[in-house]
DNA sequence: ATTTTGTACTTTGTATACAGAGAGAATACT
DNA sequence: AGTATTCTCTCTGTATACAAAGTACAAAAT
C-alpha cells in the first residue's frame, strides 16, 4: 500500500469523512494489517491530505476500537482474536432474537416485495459466482431485514459489532460449499416472515447466524496462520 | 453554562480527550440540553483550548452518537425518545442475561470480597443519603459485577449503551423509594453469585433491571414535561 | 408590501507552523 | 567493551492562519 487512493465522493463530504472510509475499509479488508503504526505526517502525505482531517478521521477510528492510542505515539491498529469474533456472534445472534418479533409484525407486503427483489439480485451474483459483489449484497440483505424491525439501536450495535468481522465474513460467504447453503436459507427467511411463521424463522436464523460464525471462526484462523506462516 | 471548566487531569493527557470527556458530561447531564448547536469557536474559547483539540473531541462524540454533524453546519446534541430508552433497556438487559453465567462461573472468592467492599461504601452513601455519590457508586458495582464475566465486548457494548441513559438513571437511583428496594437488590445478588445460584440470580437481575427502566422512564418524562412546560 | 440581490459577518474545513516529548544514534567516560 | 550521556531527528500535540461556504440583514427593485 504505497499510495492511498481515496474513493472521490460525488457529494461533497468532508475530507476527513473519506479519510476515515478509506481507512476504516483498509484496516477491515486486512489492507493495514493489525500492529501497524500509523504515522500521521505518512499518511497524510500518502493521502495528500493534511494532518488535521486524518487526525480527526483516526479520532473517529478510535471510537470504532479498530485502532488504539498509545499517549505520545500516536495510533496502532488493533488485532482480532478467536474470542473477539465468538463475543461478536454471542451479541448479534442475541440482539437479531430480539427483533425477530418486531419483523414478523411489522413486515408490509412491500418489505415483502423489496427483500424478494433482493433475493433475485443475489441470485444473479450466485449464479454468476460473483463473489466480491455477494458479500456486500448479502450483508445489505441481512441489514434490510433487520430494519423492518424499526429498533434502530440494536440494529446500530449489530451493524456496528458486525463491522469487525466483515473482512473474514466476506471470506466466509465465498467458500463455495457454505454460500449455496446461505442462498437458500436466505430465500427461506423471507417466506417465513411472509408466512409470519415466527417458530420457523427464529429457528433458523439461529442457525444461519451459527453456521455463519463457524465459517467465519475458520477465515479468521487461516489468516491467523497465513500470517504466522 | 458560561464558562465550562475543564477538569484537570492528574496524568497529561490530551486536551482533546479532557475536552471529550467534559463534554460528554456536559450533554449525558443535560448542562448542555439536546438540539444545542455547539459553535467551535465558541466552545473553544470557553474552554480555552483552540478548535483542533476541541474538534477531535466532537468527532468521538460523533461516534458515540451524543451529537450529530450537518454538513458546513458543525454539530447539534442530540434528543432522547421513550423509544430510545426501551430499546437501550432491551439491549441492556439481553446481554446481561448472556453475561450471568460466566459471571457465576468466575467469580472467585476475592471478587466476592470486593463487591462486598463495595456494597459496604454503597450502604454508607445510602445511608448518608449521598445521592450525588451513589449513583456513580452504584454503576459501578454493576459493572465491577459483570465485568467478571470476561466478556469485554458485551461489556463494552452494555455500557456504552448505559451511557446515552445516565442522567435518567441517575434521577432513577435517587427516588427515595427505590432506591432502598435498589439497594438490597444489590446485596442479594452478591449472595446469589456466591452461592453460585444461578437461577435466582437471573430471575432478580432482570426485576432489578426491569425497575431500573420504569424508573428511569419516569425521569425521562419528567425531564420532558420540565422542558415542554 | 414583497421579493430579490448584494454585502458584511459567521463559521466551518483544511493547511501549516511551532513547541516539546521520546527514541535512537553517536560520543564520552569508566 | 560496556554503560552513561548528550544530541539529533522524528513525531505528536496544539495553536493559528486562511479560504470558501453559508447566513443574515439591509437596500433596491418590482
Amino acid at each position: 500500500m504505497n499510495t492511498m487512493i481515496l474513493q472521490p465522493s460525488v457529494e461533497s463530504k468532508p475530507i476527513r469523512e473519506i479519510a476515515y472510509e478509506t481507512l476504516k475499509k483498509a484496516i477491515i479488508t486486512g489492507e493495514i494489517p493489525a500492529g501497524t503504526r500509523i504515522v500521521e505526517t505518512d499518511y497524510a502525505d500518502r493521502m495528500h491530505i493534511s494532518r488535521t482531517p486524518l487526525r480527526e478521521a483516526l479520532r473517529k477510528l478510535e471510537r470504532d476500537g479498530l485502532v488504539e492510542y498509545v499517549l505520545r505515539r500516536g495510533v496502532v491498529v488493533r488485532a482480532f482474536t478467536i474470542a473477539d469474533v465468538n463475543e461478536i456472534y454471542t451479541i448479534r445472534n442475541s440482539l437479531e432474537m430480539l427483533i425477530l418479533p418486531h419483523i414478523i409484525e411489522n413486515a408490509t407486503p412491500a418489505d415483502i416485495a423489496e427483500l424478494r427483489q433482493m433475493l433475485a439480485e443475489l441470485d444473479v451474483l450466485d449464479a454468476a459466482g460473483d463473489v466480491e459483489k455477494l458479500s456486500p449484497a448479502a450483508r445489505n440483505f441481512h441489514s434490510r431485514l433487520a430494519s423492518i424491525s424499526g429498533q434502530r439501536r440494536i440494529l446500530r450495535v449489530i451493524e456496528g459489532q458486525d463491522e469487525y468481522i466483515r473482512r473474514f465474513s466476506a471470506v466466509a460467504i465465498a467458500k463455495e460449499n457454505r454460500r449455496a447453503a446461505a442462498h437458500q436459507e436466505h430465500h427461506l427467511l423471507v417466506d417465513y416472515v411472509e408466512k409470519k411463521d415466527l417458530e420457523s424463522f427464529t429457528a433458523l436464523m439461529e442457525k444461519h447466524i451459527e453456521r455463519s460464525k463457524e465459517t467465519c471462526l475458520l477465515a479468521l484462523k487461516e489468516t491467523k496462520l497465513a500470517q504466522n506462516g
